[in-house]
DNA sequence: GGTGGGATTAGCT
DNA sequence: GCTAATCCCACCA
């Protein structure tokens, strides 16, 4: 399996959420590897976009969407969720793509048991779910995605995308910038 | 040093 | 549909 490259993540926020359809995302853990394969992501843009972290310029939270594409960004909210993101565009400019669903390929016991939670179509059909089930917190902060533990692989041509406004936004939730995989029953919502 | 909001979820009505 | 759970961090004093 292909690792995806520096150039891939280069690329816009945009671009990036639409191309990460299909990808797979792997953690190998202590007790064992858990993969999924992306089927819902939502692009945050460095400009016209007020619903970006990154809209008002760098803090110490949202530092890693300032770095080069290819870095983890997580960030924790509601005082008990965590977010993942993937860091998009050249290093200093802002952006970033937050994976909001995934479908289980491998490690499903493992999921169920950090989720506690049977029903494998509940087990990542949300940006909190997925980084419970994949064990994603504050350490994979600013992890290089192109490195084990945590990394992005190629995986399959997603024929039929549906584009839609972001979800839970105050601001800037007029954009359309959430992506997934018309179809999927792993997605948040479809 | 205090305060308020947030890219969510589960469980109940 | 509504709401509690729960905490880091940005912002203001």
């Amino acid at each position: 399996m292909r690792i995806m490259p520096l150039e891939f993540y280069a690329q816009d926020a945009a671009t990036v959420a639409r191309q990460l359809l299909g990808k797979q995302l792997i953690h190998e853990l202590a007790e064992g590897l858990v993969a999924g394969m992306i089927v819902e992501t939502e692009a945050y843009r460095s400009h016209d976009d007020p619903g970006c972290h990154a809209a008002r310029g760098k803090t110490a939270r949202n530092a890693p969407m300032f770095e080069q594409g290819g870095l983890a960004y997580v960030y924790f909210i509601y005082g008990m969720h965590h977010c993942f993101n993937v860091v998009t565009g050249p290093e200093g400019v802002g952006e970033a793509v937050l994976i909001r669903a995934l479908a289980p390929l491998q490690g499903v016991d493992l999921m169920i048991r950090n989720r506690r939670q049977d029903k494998v179509p509940l087990l990542c059909s949300g940006p909190g779910k997925l980084s419970q089930a994949f064990c994603i917190d504050m350490n994979c902060n600013r992890q290089n995605l192109r490195e084990k533990p945590l990394y992005i692989v190629e995986g399959e041509e997603v024929q039929d995308i549906t584009v839609t406004t972001r979800i839970g936004l105050t601001r800037g939730s007029h954009l359309l910038l959430r992506y997934y995989s018309s179809g999927s029953p792993f997605v948040s919502r479809p």
